[in-house]
Order: structure tokens, then sequence, then C-alpha cells
DNA sequence: TATACTAATGACTAATCAGTCATTTGTCAA
DNA sequence: TTGACAAATGACTGATTAGTCATTAGTATA
């Protein structure tokens, strides 16, 4: 399915520039090199389009948050490893960040709407995680509220990569927001959100993932695989997950094979939760 | 200009509902009540109409914000009348939030990209502005990443506004986050934007007040006015740009006839700086 | 080489759009 | 009542769009 990726490319940099309802399916194919008939081959409509560019650019940026939230064992540098991933990701993909948390798109589609919503929550979820984990019970009444802020820091700050492309010392933002987002814990006493708030506002419940879904997710990923190492360690996690005969080291193991793979990130993110690492 | 303000502001709903690119100028007129070529009396292009939609919605916004930075004496409060004044602002004009601060064509077009830019500048300037005010040289280092932090706060808690209609208690809300304005501003010893970074990134550099656009604007605004006491108190204003005869009370009353009125918020702003209230 | 199949093409359609302009309607003063 | 002017109309134009489909090109098998 290599023709899906180049036109979502493609389309990403004209998206980026000029907005989705302003780009035509020809500019599309044009910058492609293929023909129209072409592209009705790999997507059905322009919004079937838009539906898998979401899908395959924020679970890279979701997943990649969470990978960071998930392995970072040293506390004392935790948040700063967030927030350099975080802007790192922002500076690479500068545009999809353009298209994605500006297109007006998002708001008047409804199914499209939820589907970044969801996104978004789990981005969340990820971040109460990693304040648990930081603070553990000292951050009870005011946890969701510390997540709040840092998500405004992260959406008034990568302005600073959005919309230019000054020189910036990644080190030292992630360092002044890591402290920031320490003093915010530790001296906030007013909260504002509670759970019950943050819940109503991140409605979308994340669907379970069940055996079923993840083994259609692991087909859709190897059809996107040359035949490789990589593919090869997905079919054989794919074997796990229908029987699992393999210890949790070699599993893991086959994970990491893959966690790189351009395209794999949301798959490597389930399969993460899945075996439970 | 009645009929300027009835497309503007049915513009703005279906904007809000579908997006500028989405809605067609039939639409609109056809909400309006009018015909497609009374649209094009009052407006030469779509775009002329959107320009216009930018500057008398956010114009609003802006003036909104200065005015509580500028007329709060208590210090102690400053912070939670700036935040209570915001959120009351995104509440009621959660139409317009959704169009300006999600809008695609914001980013392609490149004119009004600078006009919003010119417009997210002076908040910003206002914002810190009231920092000085509030922690004179103490915040010297480090007053435009707390600014950054603010708009953070504002983007991160305004999404309760914009996308759910939850009832929630804005009293509470404004005191939560002038404490964790106050706790940033205190406590933070890592900066990361300079002056000269925010000065960078806000490019679009404020165009001074002179006498001439003053009265320029003056009478854009008077047109909006039905003959009445705050279109008489406009005339009088005008008079005094020209040629200043009257006392500070007389002007500042004159002012304060209009501060209220509908699209008027904007000329109050400058007036309020011209004769340096 | 012949056959069967899939992948790819691009001219075409029907719909929609922004913007125009000859015409009508409404409103004054004379 | 008339005539002169401005306000408003909506059918129309030319351009552009998403999506289709009869045709062709390419490739593998027999």
């Amino acid at each position: 399915m290599l023709k899906k990726q180049l036109i979502m490319e493609k389309a990403l940099e004209l998206f980026s520039e000029q907005g989705f309802e302003a780009t035509s399916v020809q500019q599309i194919t044009e910058r492609c090199g293929i023909s129209k008939g072409a592209f009705y081959l790999s997507f059905k409509t322009k919004d079937e389009l838009l539906f898998s560019m979401v899908d395959y650019y924020l679970q890279q940026f979701i997943a990649d948050i969470d990978h960071v939230v998930r392995n970072s064992n040293n506390k004392d540098i935790m948040l700063v490893d967030f927030y350099k991933n975080i802007f790192q990701a922002f500076k690479k993909h500068a545009a999809s960040s353009r298209v994605f948390f500006n297109e007006k798109v998002f708001l008047t589609n409804k199914e499209l709407f939820h589907k970044v919503s969801a996104y978004e929550a789990d981005m969340s979820k990820s971040i109460v995680q990693m304040l648990e984990q930081l603070y553990r019970e000292e951050l009870q009444e005011t946890k969701y509220d510390v997540m709040y802020c840092v998500k405004g820091f992260m959406k008034s700050y990568a302005e600073l990569f959005i919309f230019s492309d000054l020189p910036l010392d990644l080190d030292q933002l992630a360092q002044s927001l890591a402290e920031k987002t320490d003093i915010i814990a530790r001296h906030t006493t007013i909260p504002f959100i509670t759970e019950e708030l943050a819940q109503l506002v991140a409605r979308p419940c994340d669907q379970e993932i069940t055996q079923e879904s993840l083994l259609q997710l692991i087909d859709q990923s190897i059809q996107n695989l040359e035949p490789s190492i990589e593919r090869e360690s997905l079919e054989l996690l794919k074997n796990q997950v229908e029987q699992t005969t393999y210890s949790q080291a070699i599993i893991k193991g086959l994970i990491e094979n893959i966690r790189l793979q351009p395209g794999c990130q949301w798959v490597v993110y389930v399969l993460d939760k899945y075996f439970q690492f």
C-alpha cells in the first residue's frame, strides 16, 4: 500500500499550505504524478483520505508520547524527556501539526471530530499517567488540572515551531517547561478540573482493545510493510495474539523490532498495551 | 450600515457550523433573508467579508481584555478579574471563538494571517502590561515566559467553553487560574522566552496611532451608529481629536458613553490609548 | 505468442461556486 | 401623479469541483 502513503504525504503538504477544502483532488494527484483515477483506487472519496490521514499522523504522535511516558524510568528527567519529545515531534511534523491542530473540518464533521477527540483523550490519559507516576497520591486532587496546564504549555509553546522556524534550544525549553510543570504540581491548591469534568469533556470513551480488533489492525499494518525482518516480526506477533506461546522477552523483542517502522507506531502502541508492557 | 452587521452575524453562525470555505454566499444571503446582489452591495467579495469579520470580532475581544487590565486598580483581584472577563468573553462569543481560533484560512491567507497575528500581539502586550503592574521588576527575566503560560492556560481551558456547554463556575475557574499564574510568576527560575524571542514571533509590529488613522476609524464607527447620544459623543470626540478643547474629565466621559456600544469597542480602545487613560 | 487479469488513465458529467448585471421595486421631492 | 434616483433582485456566466467509467497499458501465466 505504498501508493496510499505517497498520496497521504503529498496531500499533507498541500493541506498544510492551503487547507483541506481549498485543495482539489486534481492538485494532489498532480503532485503525486498519478492520474485522478488512480487516486480513487486508493481512497473511495476525498473525505476517506482525510480520515486515513488523521489515523496515520495522529497515531504516530500519540504513540510517541505514550512511549516516553511508559519507558522513562528516571523520574528526575521524565518531565524533561516528555517535553523534549513533544517538541521534537512538533518540529519534525510541523506540517501535520499545522493541519491537525488547526483544520476547521475537524470541528464541523462530527465523525472526524470524534476521531480527533478520541486521540486527544488518549494523550490526556498518558499525561495523567505520567503525573501519577511522578507524584503518586500527593496530586490526587489536582492532577487533572495539572494535565490541563501541561496541555496549555504544549499548545502555547508549539506556536514557536508551527508558525516560525527560528532555531530554538530544545533542551532549555524542555527544562523550562518541566520546571513550570513541577512548580504547578507542587503548589496548586485551588483545583478546577475534577475527574468527572475531565471525563465529561473527553466523552469519546476509548474503545477497548479486543483480540479481534487487534488482529485486524495487525493485518492492516502488515500490508504497509515490504517483506523484511519487521514484517516477519509482525506476523509472529499476530500468531502470539491468537495463541501466546513465546515468553514475554521474545514478544517484547518482536515489538521493539517494529517500533521505529514508519506507519507502525500505532500498532506498537496497542501491542504494548495488549501485552501489558 | 446595519445590513453589514446582519450579514456578519449570520455569516458567523454559518462559519461556526461549517467553516469558511464550506459556506456559500448563497447560504449566507438565505439566512439573512436578502438576495445575492444585496450581499455584494455590502461587501465586494466573500474574502472582504472575512476581513471585516476579523476586525469586527477580534477588536471586541482584544478591547475587552485591555479594558480589564487598564481599569483594575486592586492588584489582589486583577488576575481573577482578568480570567473572569476572558472566559466570560469565550462563553458569550463561543461561535466567533470557534471560527477565529480554528479557521485554517487564517494560516493560508498571508494578509489575514498578519491581521490576526497583529491582534494576538496586542493581546500579548496587554498581558505583559498586566504582569508588569502586578510584579514590577521582580519579574524582569521571566515575564514573557509567564505571558506564554497565561496564553496557554487560556487556550487549554477555553476548550471547555468552545466545545461543550457544560455549566461551569466561572469564579472558581478564574481563582484557580489566578493562583496558577501567581505560582508560576513567583517560582519560575528557568526562563525560555526572551524579550527578543517574543518580539521575533510577534513580528507584525503594532502600527502607531496617528491622528489621521484615528479620525478615519472614528468616521467608520460613526457610520455604525444610529443618531443617538452615543453617536453625538463620538462626533464630539472626533472634534477633540482634531483640536482638544474640553478637559480630560469630559473626554473620558464621552468615551464612557460609547464603551458598551456594539461595534465600538475598538474605537474606544484606541481612544483610550490616544488620550492616555 | 496468446490469453487473462489487474493497474492506471483522463475525458467526461453533474453539481456547485463566486461574482455580474439587466431589471424591478421602493422612496423620495416636485 | 409623475419622474428621478437608489436599493434590491435573481437569473445568468464561466470557472472549478468531486467522482465516474470506457479505454488502454502493463504483467503474469499457460
